[in-house]
DNA sequence: AAATTGTTTGACCATTTGGTCAGGAACACG
DNA sequence: CGTGTTCCTGACCAAATGGTCAAACAATTT
């Protein structure tokens, strides 16, 4: 199903460039919006190039995608059920924050992806999100009949740690358009909050 | 700046049927992805009607996004400094989340636009919703210093509000992918999320 | 150096796309 | 009814777009 691996560095070079130069443009344009063009453009080699290594648009596309899936729920996988449960949770969505503020190509292309209807990767949705964030929802089902946290819809909770720390990558224009300042200094901030928010929400007492 | 306004039943009738097709199709392939074919099949009009009613594509969607952006802040708007601030910010979220219920179609319209860099309402944004964000900022800001509400960065709090609530319509599809169930009780069950994750925030106590 | 394999490109193609236009059909109204 | 206005369409166009291909160019191997 992938492409096949490449067998020299030259291959290895133009793969990456040309990778690198699609994520610019499909995650600011969509899979539709995106043109060939573009992407040669950007990568500094001319469309047959492109796609001498890529046999479509949609291979490129594809590619990008099924990449980027595996490490965006590593911070997931890292909820471990032996911490202390807030501290894990808590973690959890400063990783998160952490991650789109270093990748926020890759979650706009995401969110693109899953705005339109998520078309070409809704198995992936399905199937292996699913059990993940099930298994993991048990887990904190575990805490919270235990009393060690308040108790909350574990998926409602996922759900929020997801928006919240993607809300900084996907809608920067907008968060920067109201917080005028230019300086990054509202993921500091927005770190705080986020540890604020979810500490008050789990730490034990009001039903 | 604005469409000459209809004059006559079937002006009124026509505009109204292209609005609405050209609302599913952008929002669901954002402003490139969309084609005035696809607008003009979804409406039932030929494509050079569309463009009788409508000078260009262009002006279809700007059309769309400038009546939809008032609409949009009016729950803000309705945050009043008069009642119990907790009831406000509360209530606030949840007349945002039953706008994401009615209104899935303009939620994803208006991620497309931003999540691709707001490119034709970045002045929107850095205008009336900046200043109408600073305003009731203020008003979160005051509650917070007299002591009727527990400290917050007043921004980071509307921003998780608008991410948790619009979470479900932009990401619907992969909030239904992971509650497998067909059924829309999720919106129920994020309805009580929400109500006590920002009690929770917001009840005086800790730091 | 010749042969083989891998890389790059200009020219080209079919389709799609946003948009135009001349004229016809439907409607309004005196 | 007739005449002006609004509404609608088929035919058309230029540009953009995804993709192909034969041939030129580099690297590597023998």
């Amino acid at each position: 199903m992938s492409e096949k691996q490449p067998r020299t560095r030259i291959q290895q070079k133009n793969r990456e460039l040309i990778l690198e130069a699609a994520l610019d443009v499909f995650s600011t344009e969509g899979f539709r919006g995106a043109t060939l063009d573009q992407i040669a453009a950007q990568s500094g080699l001319s469309k047959p190039n492109v796609l001498y290594y890529f046999s479509s648009k949609e291979a490129i596309y594809t590619q990008l995608l099924s990449q980027l899936l595996d490490t965006w729920l590593d911070p997931l996988r890292a909820l471990e059920s032996d911490g202390d449960p807030i501290d894990e949770i808590v973690d959890y969505a400063l990783r998160k924050l952490e991650m789109s503020r270093e990748f926020p190509r890759e979650s706009r292309l995401f969110a693109n992806e899953i705005v339109q209807g998520a078309p070409r990767i809704l198995d992936q949705i399905e199937g292996p999100l699913r059990d993940l964030v099930n298994a993991k929802a048990a887990v904190i089902s575990d805490w919270s009949s235990a009393g060690r946290i308040a108790p909350v819809d574990p998926h409602h909770l996922i759900f929020s740690i997801w928006s919240t720390t993607q809300h900084y990558a996907d809608f920067d224009v907008q968060v920067r358009g109201i917080l005028n300042p230019e300086g990054e200094s509202h993921f500091n901030d927005a770190q705080t909050f986020l540890k604020l928010l979810y500490t008050r929400l789990l730490s034990p007492g009001a039903p």
